[in-house]
DNA sequence: CAGCTGACGCCAT
DNA sequence: TATGGCGCCAGCT
């Protein structure tokens, strides 16, 4: 494992609970403000016995990304009710409020 | 060592 | 709102 993806770790890990980052911004913190996609990468590397909240992280519009899982179950419904969970709102149209939830330095 | 492919984005058009 | 181009990491051939 690279230490892109270690930074990308250590950084989801210390998102707060409530709150959400970027991948673009992720890969910013990581040292590369163009390996956004990347980011997606080393989220899905991510040894399963490696807790991490990974359901913090959210695209740039603040939607859920999620396209497939390693088991193939839809972990994008399971994303949306971890993050409610910690009381985050969704829109009717499926978006979450970045203003208001993403972490900012 | 070089090239190809998978894959949870971003931005400009 | 939808699409295309670009860029990046890792693993495999």
């Amino acid at each position: 494992m690279g230490e892109f993806f270690k930074k990308v770790h250590s950084i989801v890990a210390s998102i707060p609970t409530g709150a959400v980052m970027t991948y673009g911004q992720i890969a910013e913190l990581a040292g590369n403000p163009r390996a956004s996609r990347a980011v997606g990468y080393a989220l899905r590397a991510t040894p399963e016995d490696v807790e991490i909240p990974w359901h913090r992280v959210v695209n740039s519009r603040g939607e859920v990304s999620l396209r497939r899982t390693l088991r193939g179950d839809d972990d994008r419904t399971l994303q949306r009710v971890l993050l409610e969970a910690e009381g985050i709102v969704f829109s009717d149209t499926g978006k979450i409020d970045l203003a208001r939830y993403q972490v900012c330095f």
